[in-house]
RNA sequence: UCCGAAAUAGCUCAGCGGUAGAGCGGGUGGCUGUUAACCACUAGGUCGGGGGUUCGAAUCCCUCUUUCGGAGCCA
């Protein structure tokens, strides 16, 4: 007999197959048994009859609990009242393990409690759509940037110094060299990695130590960041946008089922693939402050600010040449206006905000090393930083995605804890 | 760090000064098409901790703890 995965049944229907996996309901109803079988690739409706299985199979299938885990036979064959669904007719069960009373009931639970059992929670509908729909993001993401010539090129997660200031890093003691920090972003590492495979992306978790308390915060959570060189900054939101509507695609076309258990607004994703809208900072404070926000004109987006941005617009905005004071010391500044820096954020559509940050770097050694000055920055900590603007500097542009802020604006959740397998928040570190 | 809210059965909540409640989950029984199945019966509680007011406190007051939501910071 052919063991296969739920995922595969249509293509057995008629033949006896076998599938292992874990009871996510069951039923009955006399001489009826109704096991809502998963396997990791799906769920199924599985059916036994009493007469078919016979007293004794049939009493041990019928005490089985939520979350079970079995080995089942039976033949696949199209629902009796779903259409376009299949169900199983069972032939045999094989029970592996009768599971303790399940934690999570079928009815409504808090978060709290939900987080606490996170172990368990992602076994659940939407917890498993949800890491269904990471997966693909994940993938597509890499998809498309090896499809343009970037090489992926690992940033290293212990850092020896702070890259923004060390209220915002977690620290360690390194043997015998002091201090050493999480990273918060291997953006200036991938740096050195375009000098030697001219575009690259790293991809992995990230930490900051920041006492953020939102919907839109983890204190660990996963960056991609992508970085190339002779790519300015037009063309660096030419490929931001390319790869973000190449995510949307991909989602669409391979996570159907997964945005409809989470009830997705499917037709608001496919609105977004189309062209991103551009405005400087300067167009946005004047349209934000014509509109009530009390923003200075050098100032940075609130999150009421992002929202009323967005508010109308179907797909995500691309905000360009902000003030020099309010971003990073590495961004190339403006050859139009010395004041602004050829820096871009891009936030995403439906109030889920920013969810990109990229820039075209500084590449003159000594404006760069002027502007580390200013920032008062231990110099000698990035010599190594200032060399790739003395051995064949060139103009080279990049950006970092928030990984989850994609997921959770892709599935459409509220919040972004429910888009990693383990979220880690200021006041939670279990399990 | 600041502002606001909450804590009662395993879970979600109601009760808001006078004998501790419901739904789900658990247990037992019933049912040949169930869809968070249904029906009947049943077990299950130091009302977050401490202190106070009162004849009497889950309920009012003080305090502590924990959690949640939002702001800021950021992706």
């Amino acid at each position: 007999m052919k063991d296969i995965f739920v995922k595969d049944v249509k293509e057995y229907i008629g033949q006896e197959v076998r599938l292992k996996g874990w009871v996510r309901n069951i039923r009955h109803s006399g001489k009826l048994l109704f096991i809502i079988f998963r396997d990791g690739t799906g769920e199924l409706q599985s059916v036994a009859f009493k007469p078919d299985l016979g007293d004794e199979m049939f009493e041990a299938a019928k005490k089985l609990t939520l979350e079970s885990s079995l080995i089942i036979c039976g033949t696949p064959k199209t629902h009796q009242k779903i259409e376009g669904a299949f169900e199983l007719s069972i032939t045999k069960v094989d029970v592996v393990q009768y599971a303790e009373e399940y934690p999570i009931s079928k009815k409504d639970h808090g978060p709290d409690f939900l987080l606490t059992n996170r172990h368990l929670w992602i076994r659940s509908s939407k917890q498993w759509a949800i890491l269904q729909i990471r997966h693909t993001i994940y993938y597509a993401i890499c998809e498309y940037l090896n499809n343009n010539n970037f090489y992926r090129f690992d940033s290293p997660i212990l850092t020896p110094n702070a890259c923004e200031g060390t209220t915002t890093l977690f620290d360690l003691d390194y043997f015998d060299e002091g201090k050493a920090y999480l990273s918060q972003s291997g953006q200036l590492y991938l740096e050195t990695g375009i000098m030697s495979l001219g575009r690259v992306y790293d991809f992995g978790p990230v930490f900051r130590a920041e006492r953020s308390k939102t919907r839109k915060h983890l204190t660990e959570f996963w960056m991609m960041d992508a970085e190339a060189a002779f790519v300015e900054h037009d063309e660096n939101m030419e490929i931001q946008e390319g790869l973000i509507r190449y995510v949307i695609r991909t989602v669409l076309e391979k996570c159907l089922p997964e945005l409809n258990i989470l009830e997705r607004d499917i037709e608001a994703l496919r609105r977004a693939d189309a062209p991103f809208k551009r405005m400087t900072h300067r167009e946005a404070v004047d349209y934000l402050r014509a509109r009530g926000s009390e923003i200075e004109h050098n100032g940075d987006l609130g999150a009421a600010d992002e929202a009323m941005l967005t508010e109308g617009s179907d797909v995500p905005i691309f905000i360009e040449k902000w003030p020099k004071e309010i971003k990073a010391f590495y961004m190339k500044r403006d050859p139009e206006n010395p004041e602004l820096v050829l820096g871009n954020d891009l936030i995403a559509p439906e109030g889920f905000g920013e969810i990109i940050g990229g820039s075209q770097r500084e590449d003159d050694h000594d404006v760069l090393l002027g502007r580390m000055i200013d920032e008062k920055m231990p110099i000698e900590s990035y010599q190594w930083f200032l060399d790739l603007r003395k051995y064949g500097s060139v103009p080279h542009s990049g950006f970092g995605i928030g990984f989850e802020r994609l997921i959770t604006w892709m599935s459409g959740i509220r919040h972004i804890r429910e888009t990693i397998p383990f979220p880690r928040m200021i006041y939670r570190i279990y399990p």
